[in-house]
RNA sequence: CGGGGCGUGGCGCAGUCUGGAAGCGCACCUGCUUUGGGAGCAGGGUGUCGGAGGUUCAAAUCCUCUCGCCCCGACCA
């Protein structure tokens, strides 16, 4: 590609709406435009990238056996209406009626659209199993977009829905997909992690996210520093302490209420107790479905919302409005306590060993102190409800734990049945009886990826892309345009390149040598070929790596042939 | 949806409080010089001041309505 010929519309200046790093670079390199709110058009050099994370994902999806089928993007919202996601999806689908007066959506996924697929088609076990991916524009009608492409509302997005005929062949799938995701984000040169992700009713370890590790993600996960255990925050385990349970034998001081005036934070009532967090109890009022629960934590930790739900086994769950814990606990926002509550009681299991703490006292400005569980109230769950600390250990291993900031860029989920059984998706298995069909779905952010591997990889000088994203492999820099062995070394090499395959912008711009390089860094080009006077005397080019310092020498005879080489290894570098 | 902020040339912004000739930097166009890390000089043009209505002799500026965008929060995954 001819620089002068192409469009890449670059800026040096931050433009003032992009806060994350690499919206500001895709802006600035001339990668995206912003239309509106969360949606973008791709420039010919963003949608060069977009198309190599395709292309690697393709021919991944290809090896792994799925198969590659496009949907529409509008769907009729009877399927939805029959899945219940009509009701149940909120605002973020975006409805409309056609000119008949249809109800109709643009779809956020597509369980539904090939759910209905594979019910029409798909009759005999012996057609399974199967696995269908596409890669499409997705539109969720985002409350608040940010930072530019990596959380937009038109969203590029490969994912694929496997069908199979029992549990085993469910798993395997899974595990097929598992293992092409992690070639998938190797390939595309990215240090990422897959990590347990809360599977709500589905259980077990069926839900996988694969995170991008960037100091700037938006999600934060634990790994283990000694095992492989990784997860993220809402899933983390947290192991029980190997700590004695409150012994009979000890001696307990009577309850005593306390006059707290106005202390409703842990904070409050710790200094003015003189005691540590630990020596606290939270009590929080929530509204599990339709059910007024009360969940307890120790002052320190904080609850887990989705750890309650899954301990509950309910929906729903939602913190209690003022007046609701008024109503339970008899008492403002800040004293609430489980002793004498009349509504069901969920502890941490850290409660177990805690002997002698302090709660609130559901009366207005009053705790209570010398509180023992079974003596003073009773729990009637015990479960692992908060979030895991840097100080708890690995759940698996017991080793140390670190915590740690990713983008999310993939997801595979097992999704057993719910939505074969809702569309009535079924099969004949080999004797004969009908069965419902197995479903997992499988998901990879593809403009997300672009933006994850520019935040895990830039300097000041712009974005310095892994080759297998990076719009070109190589770029050639005639650096006086107005001297002819210049531009004719530059054009031969450029030609070579060319017909080996390369990936090769020739900046052809009649431009000053400074604003060359500092677009191709920009760009985050990974070889760059300088060809100027200077090395041009000696009979040399020069090439420089992108993100090392080193300029080396290259004889112009076989220049073609070192630079192909270099590509090379670089991919190889990869592996 | 709640709170906050911003809409002025392609981009970044000043001007708005206190009404009185629409400006600055970058970019862009022309010419000359320059030419290995975003050149210098000279000249040039670029505007429905987001939109509508109102107040006024006079509105970017004041008032009302409206649209869009950004940030924080709640929500969702």
């Amino acid at each position: 590609m001819r620089y002068s010929s192409y469009f890449i519309p670059t800026h040096k200046e931050i433009p003032a709406d992009a806060e994350v790093i690499s919206h500001q670079l895709m802006l600035r390199a001339g990668m995206i435009r912003k239309l509106t709110s969360g949606i973008y058009t791709y420039l010919p050099v963003g949608l060069r990238c977009i198309r190599k994370v395709e292309n690697i994902i393709r021919e991944e999806m290809n090896r792994a056996g799925a198969i590659e089928v496009l949907m529409p993007a509008v769907q009729p919202a009877e399927l939805w209406q029959e899945s219940g996601r009509w009701e149940y999806y909120g605002r973020e689908l975006l409805r409309f009626k056609d000119r008949h007066n249809h109800d109709m959506c643009l779809g956020p996924t597509h369980e539904e659209v090939i759910t209905d697929l594979v019910r029409r088609e798909i009759h005999s076990y012996k057609q399974m199993p199967i696995n269908f991916y596409q890669i499409q524009t997705k539109f969720r009608d985002e409350i608040r977009p940010r930072f530019g492409i990596m959380r937009g509302r038109e969203f590029i997005m490969k994912d694929a829905y496997s069908f199979d005929a029992d549990e085993e062949g469910a798993n395997r799938s899974y595990e097929i997909m598992y293992e092409a995701y992690k070639r998938i984000f190797q390939r595309c040169g990215l240090t990422f992690r897959a990590v347990e992700a809360d599977s709500g009713s589905i259980g077990g370890s069926f839900s996988h996210e694969f995170m991008v590790l960037a100091n700037t993600g938006e999600d934060q996960i634990v790994n283990c520093m000694k095992c492989s255990y990784a997860a993220n925050l809402e899933r983390a385990e947290v192991r029980v302490a190997d700590e004695a349970p409150a012994s009979e034998s000890y001696q307990m001081e009577p309850i005593q209420e306390i006059h707290t005036p106005s202390m409703k934070t842990v904070e409050d009532v710790t200094s003015f107790l003189g005691i540590s967090a630990d020596q606290l109890i939270k009590t929080l009022i929530f509204v599990a479905d339709d059910e007024v629960v009360a969940a307890l934590v120790r002052g320190d930790y904080e609850l887990n919302e989705t750890k309650l739900k899954n301990v509950l086994g309910c929906q729903t769950v939602e913190l209690a409005g003022h007046d609701l814990i008024e109503e339970t606990t008899g008492a403002p926002v800040g004293f609430a306590g489980p002793v004498g509550l009349k509504v069901k009681v969920v502890a941490d299991q850290s409660i177990k060993v805690m002997k002698d703490f302090v709660v609130g006292g559901n009366r207005k400005d009053f705790h209570i102190r010398n509180v023992y569980l079974n003596r003073d109230f009773k729990a009637d769950l015990f479960g692992d409800l908060r979030v895991i600390t840097p100080q708890d250990i690995c759940p698996r291993c017991g080793g140390e734990i670190a915590f740690n900031r990713g983008i999310e860029v993939g997801h595979v989920f097992k999704l057993g049945e719910k939505y074969s059984r809702a569309l009535k998706a079924l099969y004949l298995d080999e004797q004969g009886r009908e069965s419902t069909i197995i479903m997992g779905c499988y998901g990879i952010g593809v403009g997300r990826t672009v933006t994850a591997a520019i935040e895990q990889n830039h300097d000041k000088d712009g974005i310095i892309f892994p080759i297998p994203l990076a719009p070109f492999e190589v770029t050639v820099l005639p650096l006086q345009m107005h001297e002819q062995t210049v531009v004719e070394s530059a054009e031969k090499i450029y030609r070579d390149l060319i017909e080996n395959g390369i990936d090769v912008l020739l900046d052809d711009r009649d431009e000053r040598a400074g604003v060359k390089f500092n677009d191709a860094d920009l760009l985050g080009i990974p070889v760059r070929v300088n060809v100027g006077l200077r090395g041009l005397k000696n009979g040399k080019a020069e090439l420089k790596i992108r993100g090392e310092s080193e300029t080396v020498e290259i004889p112009l005879e076989n220049a073609a042939e070192i630079i192909v080489d270099k590509v090379k290894g670089l991919y190889d570098s990869l592996k």
